[in-house]
RNA sequence: GGGAUGAUAGCUCAGUCGGUAGAGCAUCGCCCUUUUAAGGCGGUGGUCCUGGGUUCGAGUCCCAGUCAUCCCA
């Protein structure tokens, strides 16, 4: 055949430019290599699911997808095809198919995709296949797939090319329509108990809400910085102010901070917040909203992450004090020990201590590097000092203390609540306190959100708050180790320049 | 910021003592009408991460750097 010795003539030297040269093909055939509509497929999962078995008639199906096997084998061709829902087997000969269009069959590649039709029968292995009575090229795929068999390994190349990884790894996929399954019941269930979804600015003249670097910009209409909000809470605050009662808002903050197997400078956040409520009612709360949810996606509140881990989500949560918990792994007499004897304890317990640490610090740096990652199972750490937590409201009992929770679980802080700081004098002093302190995150010119204050003069009422890390609910549920195998697109170092 | 490990064909990976760059898959050609990681035969395909150095000769040894993974701070 003529066509044959040209193309050995052109000696292609790489598939892209093979393809290229089929593409050109198709077109002085009049052959869209890159198709158009194609409506009324089935997925392929529902023909899984609809065909019968026993019956004569025949069956027919459509479909549309990407073609994931190839296996020629003469006069007769098998195919496997991959949709959203699933993969299905194509049977194609040279009786089904008039001459030319084999003859274009054959010349589909894996990573193709094309539309299908024709009827269900069941090969002589008992495998469900589609003989192929008619199809259309939908788009040809310049480029190689990876590997069939292994699929895309390479970390770095799942994570730059994330639509590789989603077309190959299965696992992959799953994770990601799990996690989206999961923010869809989150959703559902804020709904459910009357929260009003809102928005809040996610461009904002200063940052605040959290202790945390912010990233910097510029507005140039205003020619003044602006900040990527590192938290929603002094936002949401204010709604509380305004007269909404139950409210939350489920969107992306940024820290300017760096990467890790937990960490991600762009992350999903829900705060919810619910005025005449306390901490306690936000415990109840996150319990109720977590196992709906892993009932709902999951259907089991017993999640394995591995042969020694498995974590139990059943209601009521362990609930331990900060200072108890401290205790447990420093010593009944912990709180009693001069500041000289605890760092002294504490670099016998294995943590980095230095002079200038204060009591507070060096306590909570043995609950962040000792006590934190082994907190597997669901634990609310409740009662936190208050210098650590300064948007929060004062135990009655003890004004050192502050009516909060930390929720853990995996290891991970998955969600602080509190009893939200309303009085406007005390909270004006926290703030000047922290400047003082030179807290991380806290304005170097020492500016405080004085509108935020204002609002609060106002009048907010008594409220329950907390934010739940979106990110590491979704590890913790789905037993990924990492935040890069749950956000779509991590962040990575640009690779060219 | 420090340490460990890695980077070789589009993908998954070998590469011995420093001596002509390899396999499987993919791709192209031929054979093959129930295969399914199809099979058989033959081809195409390489900035061995980058830049230096040692050497007659470097994928391999040395130095510096880039990117990634894990651990530590």
């Amino acid at each position: 055949m003529s066509d044959n010795n040209k193309e050995v003539e052109v000696k292609e030297e790489d598939i892209f430019s093979q393809r290229l040269a089929k593409v050109q093909e198709l077109e002085a055939n009049d052959i869209k290599p890159f198709g158009e509509k194609f409506e009324g497929s089935s997925k392929i999962e529902d023909i899984r699911n609809s065909y019968k078995e026993d019956i004569e008639e025949l069956q027919p199906a459509q479909v549309a997808g990407r073609l994931m096997a190839f296996r020629v084998m003469g006069k007769s061709i098998f195919a496997d095809i991959k949709d959203s829902s699933g993969r299905i087997q194509l049977y194609a000969n040279n009786k089904l198919l008039s001459a030319d269009d084999f003859k274009l069959y054959k010349t589909l590649n894996v990573g193709d995709i094309v539309g299908i039709e024709g009827n269900l029968f069941i090969t002589q292995k008992g495998e469900l296949t589609i003989k192929v009575s008619n199809f259309k090229l939908l788009s040809k795929s310049m480029r190689p797939l990876p590997e069939k068999f292994h699929g895309l390994t390479d970390v770095q190349q799942r994570y730059r090319q994330r639509y590789l990884d989603l077309i190959m790894n299965d696992e992959s996929k799953q994770v990601f329509q799990q996690r989206f399954a999961i923010i869809r019941e989150l959703r559902k269930f804020l709904e459910a108990q009357d929260f009003l979804e809102v928005e809040t600015p996610m461009l904002q003249p200063m940052s605040g809400g959290a202790a945390a670097t912010p990233f910097e910009t510029h507005y140039n209409a205003l020619n003044c910085p602006m900040f990527m909000r590192i938290a929603p809470e002094l936002y949401l605050k204010r709604l509380l102010v305004g007269g909404f009662e139950k409210v939350y808002e489920l969107n992306r903050n940024f820290r300017n901070e760096g990467m890790s197997r937990r960490h991600n400078p762009e992350f999903t956040m829900v705060e919810i917040y619910q005025a005449y409520g306390d901490c306690q009612t936000m415990m109840e709360l996150v319990e109720e909203l977590v196992t709906t949810i892993a009932q709902n996606v999951f259907g089991t509140l017993k999640i394995k992450h591995s042969d020694e881990k498995t974590i139990d989500l059943t209601r009521p949560w362990r609930r331990v004090t900060y200072k108890e918990v401290i205790m447990e792994k420093a010593g009944s007499d912990w709180f009693e020990l001069s500041l000289s004897d605890k760092i002294k304890k504490g670099k016998e317990l294995g943590i980095h201590t230095d002079d200038k640490m204060t009591d507070i610090e060096i306590s909570n740096e043995i609950y962040e590097k000792l006590i934190e990652s082994t907190l597997i199972q669901p634990t609310f750490v409740t009662r936190l000092p208050e210098q650590l937590v300064p948007l929060a409201k004062k135990c009655e009992d003890d004004p050192s203390l502050v009516d909060v929770f930390e929720l853990e679980i995996n290891g991970q802080e998955i969600a602080p609540g509190y009893s939200e700081l309303n009085d406007p004098i005390e909270q004006r002093k926290r703030f000047e306190e922290q400047v003082k302190r030179g807290d991380e995150g806290v304005d170097e010119s020492g500016k405080i959100d004085e509108d935020f204050l204002t609002a609060m003069e106002h009048g907010m009422p008594p409220a329950g708050g907390m934010g739940i890390g979106i990110d590491r609910l979704i590890m913790m549920l789905t037993g990924a180790e990492s935040i890069r195998d749950v956000v779509l697109f991590p962040q990575l170092r640009p690779k060219n320049q």
